[in-house]
DNA sequence: GTCTATAAAGGGATAGAC
DNA sequence: GTCTATCCCTTTATAGAC
C-alpha cells in the first residue's frame, strides 16, 4: 500500500468528506476534520493550504468515484435487456444512499452560492450525465439519440434531483414505493415503453 | 397604514430574505440585514430575540405569500381551458424568478441541516402543493384525482425543483427553450394529453 | 427606540518548538 | 511531520448611554 504521506491525505479527503455530508460544507469546520482524520488542527496545514483546496479535492474524489452505468454498457458487461434492469436498479440505489446524495446537494449549494471552480465542475459533470443517460435511454427505447432523448435524460436528472431533495428533507407526500414502481413500469412494461417511445418520436 | 413598529419589522424580514436570496442563511450576518433594513445590529435585538426567529419569519411571509394557481380556480377566475394555459405559464414563470428560486433552495438547504422547525414547514408546505397539482392535473387531463394523479403531481414537483437548481448552477447540457416546449406540448397538445391520460389510467 | 461599545465564542491560518 | 500556542478576524449577543 501507498506511503503514509498519501495515506493521511486520504484519510483528511475522508473526514471532509463524512463532515461535509452531516453538517454541510459552511458547517465543516477544520477542527471536525482534523478531529475526524485524528490528527491535529495545525498538521492539516501540512497536507492542504488552504480550507478550499480540501474541498476541491472532495469533489474530485467524489466525480472520480461515481461509475455510470453506461461505462459498463459500453465495456460491453451489459446486453440491452440488463441495461434496462440496470437503469432501475441505478435509480433505486441511488434513493438509498442519504449520505451520497446529501454530499451532492450541499457541495452544489456551495456551487450556487457563488464558487465559480466548483460552478464549472459541476456543469461538467452534468453535460456527462446527460450525455450517459441519453444514450442509455436510446438503447433502452430503441429510438435515435437525438435531441429527445438529451432532453428526456435533462428531465430525469431533474427529477431524481428533486426527489433527493424531498427525501432529505423527509418529505413523504406520496409512498416511495408507489413512485419506484411508476418509473419501473416505464422501463420494463412493453406497452409504457412503447407509450414512451410514441412521446419521443412523435413532433 | 400599519405603525412604524411593525413598518421596520417588515423592512427586517424583507432585508433577510433579499440577503438569504444572494448569500445563502449561513453568509447572511446580522450586519448584512441591519444595513439592508437601514437600522443599526444592535437594534435588531429590539424587534427580534435571535437570529433564528428573523428566519423563521422569512420563511413564514415566503410560504404566505405565493399564491397557487389552483386557488385562483377554485375562486371561479379560471375555466378549464384557462387552467391548462395557466399551469405553463405558472412554469414559465417560476424559472424566471431566480431569487425566488434561491431563496427556496437555500431554505430547504437549511432546513435539510437538520433545522426541524423549517423542516416541519417544508412537509406541510409540499403536501400542499402535491394536493393542488394533483388536482389541476385531474382537471388537465380529465382524469379522476386519484393516487395516480398524486403520483404525477409529486414526479412534477420534483422535475421543477431539479430543474431550478440546474438553472442555478447555470447548467445548459438543453436548450431552455426546448425544455419548456416539451412541457407546453404535454398540457396544450391533444395527441399529448391523451398519451399522458393512458399513461395515468392504464394499470 | 436607537445607537455605540464591547463581551464571548469560534473560525481560518501561521509560527515555531520538538 | 506533528504538535501547541497564538494571531487576527468575524460572528452573535448584550450593556448601557442617549
Amino acid at each position: 500500500m501507498g506511503d503514509s504521506q498519501s495515506d493521511i491525505r486520504t484519510k483528511i479527503i475522508a473526514a471532509a468528506q463524512k463532515a461535509i455530508a452531516e453538517l454541510g460544507v459552511s458547517n465543516t469546520t477544520l477542527q471536525v476534520i482534523a478531529d475526524g482524520a485524528g490528527i491535529s488542527k495545525g498538521s492539516l496545514y501540512y497536507y492542504f493550504k488552504t480550507k478550499d483546496s480540501i474541498l476541491y479535492s472532495v469533489v474530485d474524489e467524489d466525480f472520480r468515484i461515481s461509475r455510470t452505468i453506461m461505462q459498463q454498457y459500453r465495456a460491453g458487461k451489459l446486453d440491452k435487456r440488463q441495461l434496462r434492469a440496470a437503469i432501475i436498479a441505478g435509480l433505486k440505489e441511488r434513493l438509498e444512499k442519504k449520505s451520497e446524495n446529501r454530499l451532492h446537494l450541499y457541495l452544489a449549494h456551495e456551487a450556487m452560492l457563488g464558487n465559480q471552480e466548483l460552478m464549472v465542475s459541476y456543469q461538467a459533470k452534468y453535460a456527462d450525465w446527460v450525455k450517459d443517460i441519453a444514450e442509455g435511454f436510446s438503447i433502452a427505447f430503441d429510438v435515435p439519440n437525438s435531441s429527445w432523448t438529451r432532453l428526456l435524460a435533462f428531465f430525469f436528472i431533474c427529477t431524481m434531483d428533486g426527489w433527493c431533495m424531498q427525501d432529505l428533507l423527509e418529505i413523504s407526500t406520496v409512498p416511495k414505493k408507489d413512485a419506484v414502481r411508476i418509473i419501473s413500469a416505464i422501463f420494463s412494461d412493453e406497452k409504457k415503453a412503447e407509450i414512451m417511445k410514441s412521446l419521443m418520436e412523435d413532433k
